[in-house]
DNA sequence: ACGATATGTCTTGACGTCAAGATAAATGCT
DNA sequence: AGCATTTATCTTGACGTCAAGACATATCGT
């Protein structure tokens, strides 16, 4: 009898007209991202960053060699909105960690550049995000990681 | 080969010495509930609540006769900050669909109770938000759906 | 009784997010 | 070539959220 059972029996109580049968699957995979999410945030904080910043951050490091990526690629893989995208952006070009440098093959266009600043703040950032993210995870024995995989992978094949 | 397989092969070829198992499974977590909020959240809009007015307004349903609550104990069962819920309480209050009345038993707390308004516009918003949930997890087979909860529900045991 | 502590709610200021639309450059069509 | 459309990025304004702390009232311990 976990809060989602709980509130599972107050609509039955309330409204047993309704067919509540999805709400434990939805309201637990809200509640424990909302949890696993604060964790997260907690550790990249101590390292300086926020999980947004650390998104950007990191899937410029990921991207390989020059560490360049345009604000659409960076949009194209980051679930966010173009204005989002830009105020990341400009956070982080203030905090020194990117630059902006212009795309000499279109105008329209920038690429957005990890400064050495940036690459030494996410390479120390990820080995601290991913042991933590070990840590979150360890309650989980290896079958139990396997199928839950697998299951959120089907699951997230709906939907991209 | 999913986008999150993407993202791991990526830290595999830049940083192969890191442990990246984790990543799976809280990287599908995370995209998937995001994309879940956006479905919930375009219906709830569509009747004319977002999803954190429905929050509270849901809270204060299910709770029962008379539907109305302190600030306090809708903060215990909402996992969000006491300043959040006094914003929330302050818009559904100008929006007419609940009110503050004074508690007569302890007069630093108030409940915040469900207006006539208030019931209704939850009442035909939760038959859409159930019968929009059913949708979202109908591509999932019924041992699938069993499967997943039982994985969640032992997960989100250790955070709460 | 009364001072110290705890509790309940609200305020403030800073972020992060989005949708919609503005701006500029590139591309396509005739 | 020249105009229309598309593409890439940024701007604006509105929300929702949080942490930290302010304020008032209750409760506890002596």
């Amino acid at each position: 009898m976990d809060r989602v059972d709980k509130i599972m029996s107050q609509w039955q109580r309330e409204r047993p007209d309704l067919d509540i049968e999805a709400m434990g699957i939805l309201g637990r995979l809200k509640r424990l991202t909302t949890h696993l999410g604060r964790e997260v945030e907690q550790v990249l904080l101590q390292h300086g960053l926020s999980s947004s910043a650390f998104d950007v951050l990191a899937t410029l490091r990921r991207s390989g060699e020059p560490y360049r990526l345009s604000p659409g690629d960076l949009l194209a893989m980051t679930m966010v909105s173009s204005g989002t995208m830009t105020n990341r952006i400009d956070q982080l070009e203030k905090a020194g960690f990117v630059e902006r440098v212009l795309n000499p093959d279109d105008r329209r266009s920038v690429l957005i550049a990890l400064t050495e600043n940036g690459f030494a703040a996410v390479e120390t950032a990820v080995g601290a995000h991913v042991a933590n993210q070990q840590r979150l995870i360890e309650n989980l024995s290896d079958e139990d990681k396997a199928a839950l995989d697998a299951l959120l992978r089907k699951f997230l094949a709906k939907f991209e």
